[in-house]
RNA sequence: GGCCCCUUCGUCUAGCGGUCUAGGACUCCGGCCUUUCACGCCGGCAACACGGGUUCGAGUCCCGUAGGGGUCACCA
């Protein structure tokens, strides 16, 4: 039989990336060995706009490569994928337990089970509910419903003997079925809770690996006992670690941001991100611009293949050496007994280790076609990129060689595309290189006049002419290079400066340098009085 | 609190009784390269939670203790 795993998002508007660890684990389980990997969509809390909420999950995981062979939007031969449209095959269920006697109507309210909860925890005895309220026989029933009592359908949980779960990466886990509650698996409306649905689901589906977060390891007796009692049989389970908050062992969470925020590498990459929404002028609201959530890495231009490896090596490792795989390579490799036992904390640094690396290696043309997104949107390009602008880009690409890290970082080089008119010079560099230097403002002038005729504008002659010029003016590359830099891209930071005057031309460059002399002749003014 | 899970450098991890003076990666710190910023290269700091067993021998097996986490809904 092949093997078919699930993961079953609740459309709750975004994609958490512990969520895609899951489904990662998942899809290369049931990928690896010629399986289905099924999209389930868990929304019997049903709340109006699923599409909507939806949207944005579906999205993330085409982004990311991580594919589904059924469920939303393509459908499946066990149609519908929503749990909302299958509600009455989770009643069905229920009546069947209610026949087979594993499952109860209770009559009890809220206060008075509550109320038993509370005296047991009192007495610092086991609550276990006394079954007061049980309807076995239509006259019980009928006798409460006489009483105006409405009910909800229970699980008869066994009150003696033990649950054992054989789980494919904990080993045997046992758990006394006395200590397990009766929990409710019907409302009083009708509608059925989450525990019947996911069995009902996984068994209507043929699931047959059950890969998820350890958290659900404690409900899975009750799943067990429901799926026992309807007949089904239990597929393999799998409980893998969660993904940590940076810095410690709890359950990474989107609303903790703030929290989050105070770890210095979680504020860098959100800083950083950050830096690219606002120009390109997207909200940063923490609930959706959030490095919590996909959809951050792919707003400032992260690969997926990076953060999919990085995810991969969360909780899973081959050997311990071997960092980078391909999508092929870790479907080749990837094996449910090498998955790590405790729970992982998310390390920014690391994942932009690996974007780091991804994109350096990722080809020019490829890299250009990102970036120019950024350019279109912060409005330094033409919308769509003219072939001229895309020609330049490249140039500065290649230039820049490493120092695109994600490609966001394109926007670190907005200077090379704004009118020489528009030029900003940052303040700390612009003060500490032309403006502190005596011998700055006119060893530009003399430069200027240089570049303005250098016959061939190109970085290798560049660089001859400039050596040349030291050597007239008996001083060193660095006590001029500086102020160069500042006063054709405003900053002090780029790849080397010849390639920069290159790819700015001549005209640029000459423009430039007069605009920052001009700018340096009105501060000193400023600065005499 | 009951139950369940987890515990090797700051972080992700390798280790399945001797080859462990514990390996790799990220970070960090030096150095080299260098016109800046990066990259790259070289080097360095840094861990078996604790206590008992078992054994000739324990990071590795067993039992305790401690710590961390999860779960205990008419949520999913």
């Amino acid at each position: 039989m092949s093997i078919r795993t699930r993961f079953a998002p609740s459309p709750t508007g975004y994609l958490h990336i512990g969520g895609v660890r899951t489904a990662l684990f998942n899809w290369l389980l049931a990928k690896q060995a010629g399986g289905q990997f099924i999209l389930r969509i868990d929304d019997t809390d049903a709340q109006r706009n699923v599409g909507e909420a939806l949207q944005p999950i579906l999205d993330g995981f085409r982004w990311l490569g991580i594919d589904w062979d059924e469920g939303p939007e393509i459908g499946g031969p066990h149609e519908p994928y929503f749990q909302s449209q299958r509600l009455d095959k989770y009643q069905a269920a229920a009546k069947k337990l209610l026949d087979s006697g594993h499952a109860y109507r209770d009559y009890a309210t809220t206060a008075e089970v509550t109320a038993e909860r509370e005296a047991a925890e009192k007495e610092k005895r086991e609550f276990v509910y006394s079954r007061k309220w049980m309807a076995e026989t239509d006259k019980q029933a009928a006798a409460f419903e006489a009483e105006g009592r409405s009910c909800v359908v229970r699980l008869k949980m066994p009150r003696d003997g033990v649950c054992r779960i054989d789980d494919l990466i904990r080993g045997e886990v046992d758990f006394e079925w006395a200590r397990e509650q009766d929990h409710v698996i019907q409302r009083a409306d009708g509608t059925c809770l989450y525990h019947l649905a996911t069995v009902v689901d996984d068994h209507d589906f043929e699931i047959t690996h059950v890969v998820r977060a350890v958290e659900h390891l404690s409900n899975t007796p009750r799943q067990v006992f429901i799926a026992q009692s309807l007949g089904y049989e239990l597929p393999q389970y799998a409980h893998i670690p969660f993904v940590a908050e940076p810095g410690s062992k709890n359950k990474l969470s989107k609303r903790k941001i703030d929290k989050y925020l105070n770890n210095k590498d979680f504020k860098r990459l959100y800083q950083s991100g950050a830096a690219v929404a606002e120009q390109i002028g997207q909200a940063v609201d923490p609930s959706t611009f959030n490095p919590v959530l996909v959809d951050f890495y792919r707003d400032i231009g992260f690969l997926p293949d990076a953060l999919v490896n990085y995810l991969l090596l969360l909780g899973w490792s081959l050997d311990g050496e071997t960092e980078e795989f391909s999508r092929e390579e870790m479907l080749k490799q990837f094996s449910l007994d090498r998955v790590v036992k405790s729970e992982a904390s998310f390390d920014p640094q690391k994942l932009t280790a690996f974007q780091g690396r991804y994109m350096n290696r990722f080809h020019l043309k490829h890299k250009a076609k990102m970036c120019t997104g950024f350019l279109e949107k912060a409005g330094l390009v033409s919308a769509p990129i003219e072939c001229e602008e895309l020609a330049y880009l490249k140039q500065i690409l290649e230039a820049a060689d490493d120092r695109i890290g994600m490609a966001g970082d394109i926007l670190n080089f907005d200077t090379f595309f704004v009118a020489d008119d528009d030029l900003e010079f940052e303040e700390k560099p612009f003060a500490k290189r032309l403006l502190k230097p005596d011998q700055a403002g006119f060893l530009l002038g003399e430069f200027r006049k240089l570049l303005a005729t250098t016959p061939e504008f190109v970085a290798s002659d560049l660089e001859q002419v400039l050596h040349g010029f030291c050597e007239t003016h008996g001083i060193q590359p660095g006590d001029i290079i500086h102020a160069i830099r500042v006063a054709v891209t405003g900053k002090a930071a780029g790849f080397g400066l010849f390639d920069t005057l290159e790819v700015l031309g001549r005209e640029r460059c000459v423009n430039r340098i007069e605009l920052a002399l001009s700018e340096l002749e009105k501060r000193r003014g400023q600065t005499v009085e």
